[in-house]
DNA sequence: GTGAAAGCGCTAACAT
DNA sequence: ATGTTAGCGCTTTCAC
């Protein structure tokens, strides 16, 4: 059963005050922790608390403070890769982590319809989040240019081209790109091909960027083929195709973890073994690089970091102190299929 | 640059009021779309609300309407288990779908320690949402009883024992997997194991008692497995340890399509064929289900259903409708792998 | 150390 | 159809 209080009604800092026989603002002071409070009347604030049940409206306080001590993390994806990405989760997971040890409410709104999208906007415009942090935009995203008019503190996860000019953190992809596919090449593969995904997306753009440089003179367009997105079917078609194409093919290089594992899938139905025939490697360093057999040689991308970062960034902005956009490490690692 | 106004402040609905020379009364009314205002008025007010740069601000808001149309979605998983479990995605969507329609936004909070919980429920308790639908929660979770204790209007996704009486969606998980253990028997093995999981939650739990409901005098407790989590790891090192323990092991329910994929990864490493020398069954028709060679044969269970059913729940409560705990089929989906 | 009072920005009931 | 007014529940000066 819920505590002795009014009916029909929650309980106000003025019943607490009430009930205590002291002002509203001495039980303001006692819930808020501050100073110049006697021991008495905390005491007897922390009674009356009990007694009528109080608990704080947010909003009301929010009105007053101007704050809301909330965050939003805003995801706008496609449907299917909501949750096939891996790094979703570990963006959100970095990023809940900083903010939760600064006090703050992480809160995801996820945009899956214009609908949706002009509410998310609406929502930061009420004064609802102190900030905002926004994962995975695509190239032109109108909620990015939403932020940036509603003037709220904001930091992007990825910097798509088309994003506004604010605080991003990002992986450098055309370079990682260009580390794996030199160490493919160093292996000694003549005839390496791409399969590209999400080329709307900076990601997938770099990648295939960072692709062509590293091939230089050797890069042969006909030996790449693209979809739109990082799925483990892009990668069984695409490696079909590849290999209709060019049966000689011997180096693959997957836009992500779940691509590599689809056209490893289909390497090996087509008879064809990894590494010794055809040699693959991916990127994101997902649980699915230690699915495949063999397992995956792939890019490192610190996911948990990107989250982390990006929140700080926001915390930053909202302190008044300086917020840069920086690019994180990203590392080669080797493992068996190439 | 943004509109003519107030230097550094927002503009209130005062100063809209001022601009076009009309009652602050009349300015809400415009805004909310109320009836009853001449369009001179309405365009005079809509011209001023531009003029000035006018966004309403949600906490005065929400502090004399007492209603916030915002539900919150508590997501508490441990951390591995948050973006591997296909599941959560599809919920999350189904429920957005829903709540989108009826024009409430979906704010998605995200337990990850005991510091979040306690916050999270200050959210709760603040007032800043109107209801909340509860996902996955493990039996006797803390967030739950705080829920309940709250008062806010709540659904559960999922049923775990110890779980506070509130309204819920669920799966049969005990039906289903005696319906799809009962397929396997009827395929003629002989020696079916089991590699169970979250024996914790409800769904764990019930789909090991279905499972030896199925298998009657004919189940051997030493040909069940048993780890935390619905991960391809388990799979992988319960289908090895029950090579371990049977040779002969001809069949194997996997608690989920991952831990079948792990469990399929292992048979194959000991160079067994599937389905031939042994079949298997696995639970969710995830992604994962259409990824393994051959494909699985699992239990469909509806995801997105189960979101936009508990958020439909959510929403009863809250227009006082009946709210009452639901049961949603599964269907079992016969591929190849038994 | 505590009380009184003003006001955050908005809606809604009541006048007119 | 529009203006006036009284709060919503809280924090925060400013007195004392």
């Amino acid at each position: 059963m819920s505590p002795t209080r009014v009916r029909n009604r929650r309980a106000t800092i003025n019943d607490v005050a009430t009930a205590a026989g002291l002002s509203r603002g001495t039980v303001s002071r006692v819930v808020n922790g501050e100073r110049y409070v006697s021991d008495e009347a905390k005491i007897a604030v922390e009674d009356a608390i009990a007694r009528v049940g109080y608990v704080r409206n947010s909003a009301a306080r929010n009105l007053v403070t101007q704050e809301s001590r909330a965050i939003a993390l805003i995801i706008h994806e496609p449907h299917s890769l909501l949750f096939e990405d891996p790094n979703i989760g570990s963006i959100l997971l970095g990023a809940n982590a900083v903010l939760s040890k600064a006090d703050y409410q992480l809160v995801s709104l996820i945009i899956d319809s214009d609908r949706d999208s002009r509410r998310v906007a609406d929502y930061l415009r009420g004064g609802l989040v102190d900030g905002a942090v926004i994962i995975s935009a695509r190239a032109s995203d109108p909620i990015a240019s939403a932020v940036r008019d509603i003037g709220v503190p904001a930091a992007f996860v990825g910097h798509p081209p088309g994003t506004p000019d604010l605080p991003y953190v990002a992986i450098d992809n055309a370079a990682a790109a260009r580390a794996i596919t030199e160490r493919l090449i160093g292996t000694g593969r003549r005839r390496i091909g791409m399969i590209a995904s999400a080329m709307d997306r900076d990601s997938g753009n770099d990648r295939f960027t960072g692709f062509r440089d590293a091939l230089g003179e050797r890069f042969d367009a006909s030996l790449v083929v693209e979809y739109p997105l990082y799925t483990y079917a892009a990668g069984l078609e695409g490696m079909q195709e590849l290999l209709r194409r060019c049966p000689e093919i011997d180096g693959v290089f997957a836009a992500s973890d779940a691509v590599a594992a689809g056209a490893m899938t289909a390497l090996q139905e087509s008879g064809r073994k990894v590494p010794d025939d055809v040699g693959i490697v991916g990127f994101d360093d997902s649980s699915w690089a230690l699915r495949t057999r063999p397992q995956l040689s792939t890019v490192k991308q610190p996911a948990d970091l990107l989250g982390s970062t990006a929140a700080e960034l926001v915390l930053a902005q909202i302190e008044g102190r300086p917020s840069l956009a920086q690019v994180l490490d990203t590392t080669v690692v080797w493992r068996e299929s190439a």
